[in-house]
DNA sequence: AAGACGAAAGTGGTTGA
DNA sequence: TCAACAACTTTCGTCTT
């Protein structure tokens, strides 16, 4: 990547020409700090020469080649030594060689013991990587999510669970955890596995291990759907401020985070007079028209918001 | 013609007996 | 394990701009 200091770039911002965009590692965004516009998201370590929105765009853009996929298990890593004591060609070794040959054996039986492990340890932090970097999740929630996992084959909780749904459910509880939003959509289209599949790892792995991930604030939401509809810094505070009051009111409890975003940003990018259809807020937050409908009647009438639309 | 609205029925997941 | 339940979706008819 370039050779700025951390946070700060060279880029421009294409909507407001400020000068003053900054890189988010936490979120792994590339944004604007005076108009609040995300000029790249899921930004990756190899050089993203072009700008991705959300994970839909980023497919269509990246180059193709299908993802890797780690067919067999121990492929390539697992390395035999026969019991016969000869070299390559059939002669007989020294004692001393044979004796080597023996030692050899008997530790490379230990290790490969000691590693069944480590094994699945290999195979889950490959495909850690590859989700990691396909979501532009930055290093340190790399590391986070590698460490959960390796609690997790620890407690010996990966039995009879693939492998990938557990990093997946990993990935998707770190995000949580580190308040960076990726939705269990995203997290299913790029890993392969069933979002249900992936939903029944995150449980199982948050009980067991006892994780405590705080219900997603829908706040978290409102930069990457902005962005994506091309919403400007103030429709997105407003659109904050009325999720904030409306948490502190009566609640949000039970409702889905991406909702509650979807419908702040409709009402709030109608209050700054640049509406958006219910369809294309729809659209980018992954919700029906109904539902935003629903927690736009909600907020309308608990925070007695007096908007015509 | 497009957008907004809301009713009704269906879906998948959670919860508690 | 099953049934009740809430949130959300799908579908559709109607109203508004």
């Amino acid at each position: 990547m370039s050779k700025t200091a951390p946070g700060s770039t060279t880029t421009k911002c294409p909507e407001c020409k400020s000068k003053r965009v900054v890189r988010d590692y936490e979120k792994g965004e590339l944004l604007c700090s005076s108009c609040g516009l995300i000029i790249a998201e899921n930004i990756h370590d190899m050089g993203p020469e072009w700008r991705a929105f959300d994970a839909e765009q980023k497919e269509k853009k990246a180059r193709g080649g299908a993802p890797i996929k780690y067919m067999r298990p121990n492929k390539g890593l697992v390395t035999e030594i026969d019991q016969y004591n000869r070299d390559i060609r059939g002669g007989k070794i020294s004692p001393k060689k044979q004796a080597q040959l023996y030692r050899m054996r008997k530790w490379h039986k230990r290790v490969s013991i000691a590693t069944s492990m480590e094994r699945n340890l290999v195979i889950a932090l490959a495909e850690l990587d590859r989700v990691a970097s396909s979501l532009g999740l930055p290093e340190n929630i790399k590391e986070s999510a590698a460490l959960l996992y390796r609690k997790a084959v620890k407690e010996e909780l990966i039995r009879g669970r693939l492998i990938e749904s557990v990093v997946a459910a990993v990935i998707y509880a770190i995000c949580r955890l580190q308040g960076i939003p990726r939705t269990l959509d995203e997290i299913s289209r790029v890993s392969g596995i069933e979002k249900k599949e992936i939903g029944r790892a995150y449980r199982f792995i948050k009980t067991e291990l006892k994780v405590d991930v705080p219900l997603t604030d829908p706040a978290q939401y409102v930069p990457k759907f902005a962005t994506a509809l091309r919403l400007g810094g103030e429709v997105q505070e407003e659109a904050v401020k009325l999720i904030k009051k409306a948490l502190r009111k009566g609640l949000i409890s039970g409702r889905g985070p991406t909702g509650v975003a979807a419908a702040a940003l409709y009402i709030a990018s109608a209050m700054h007079g640049e509406k958006k259809t219910q369809k294309e807020v729809a659209d980018v937050a992954g919700v029906t028209e109904v539902t935003i409908r629903n927690r736009y009647r909600e907020l309308k009438k608990e925070l007695g918001l007096k908007v015509n639309l």
